[in-house]
DNA sequence: CGATACGGGACCGAACTGGTGCGGATTATA
DNA sequence: TATAATCCGCACCAGTTCGGTCCCGTATCG
């Protein structure tokens, strides 16, 4: 189904609840009780963010997490990527995926293109914008998409 | 990964090998043998393909598959769609998808933009685009992404 | 030193994936 | 009408992945 993992659902939903509380050093239990996610699937998540650079943890009493970076900087690409590994629509995209017709294949540099614009999608929102109510919108090819896909991220 | 399956991979190749002949009529041992595909796989997809409304079958001897329409009106998103349902990257996107918490959760609208913005993607490649061998494209964000983003369709 | 909380694995059942096989229905041709 | 070619639907299987849980080691604070 083209489907992002309901992990990294849940873990998008974590960080928004991080990047709401900047300042904070909240541990996994306060984090789950918030984004009403389970608790050991949240502490889960959370190691996967930490190895991934995307959080930094404290360890001992009054320990907890904290954003890495300002939730601006953040992107759902980058939430994703550390916790289902590199963005790749096509299983073969990259080479060496054991696909064996690999020589013979037509489409697979369209397919990396296809690839590029969904990655692109994903980067042009920031876990700022996920955490407001509601992002902006506009209009193009006549339907509704993200509005931040227009505006030029440094 | 946020991966397309293999077998849709396999599915546009045979798309696209349909597509090279829009007027005979082939069958599936010849379209296994053009696009390299194992024969057993090809026939597989072609059921669902047919299922789809994409292509149209021929019983009988001689029979075979052609596609339904041109294929400059087939995108990759019909594809997709048709060998692996509904685009919905969030798992929950679509509500009565059992998410626990999908009273409380602030994201949901946020991901459903994004879903749009890969639906769009994904149905700015059509057939025949995919066909050719290289796919014109352009600078955006500063990255290369596929030509036809910014062409309006029809 | 003891309580708190992160860290890294191992582990499990359920679901999905890619792939194969077979009997039945449909059509062209001899 | 008989035969061969071809699609159709479904059932089946092994391997992997996914969501989720548990346990024990380690670091930090008081
Ligand atoms: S490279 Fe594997 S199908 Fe194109
Ligand atoms: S609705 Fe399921 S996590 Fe948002």
């Amino acid at each position: 189904m083209l489907k992002i993992a309901k992990l990294t659902d849940y873990g998008t939903l974590v960080m928004t609840t991080l990047a709401l509380e900047p300042a904070a050093c909240l541990n996994a239990q306060e984090l789950a009780a918030r984004s009403h996610v389970a608790a050991p699937t949240v502490a889960k998540l959370l190691k996967l963010l930490v190895k991934g650079g995307l959080v930094v943890s404290t360890r001992g009493t009054h320990g907890g997490y904290r954003l890495a970076r300002g939730a601006e900087t953040i992107t759902v690409a980058d939430v994703v990527s550390a916790l289902e590994g590199p963005i790749a629509i096509t299983a073969c995209a990259q080479h060496g995926g054991g696909c064996t017709i690999e020589g013979s294949c037509t489409s697979r540099s369209n397919w990396r293109l296809i690839d590029e614009a969904v990655r692109q999608a994903l980067s042009a929102v920031t876990l700022a914008q996920m955490a407001a109510p509601r992002v902006q919108t506009a209009r193009m090819y006549g339907k509704t998409v993200p509005l931040h896909v227009f505006a030029a991220r440094e």
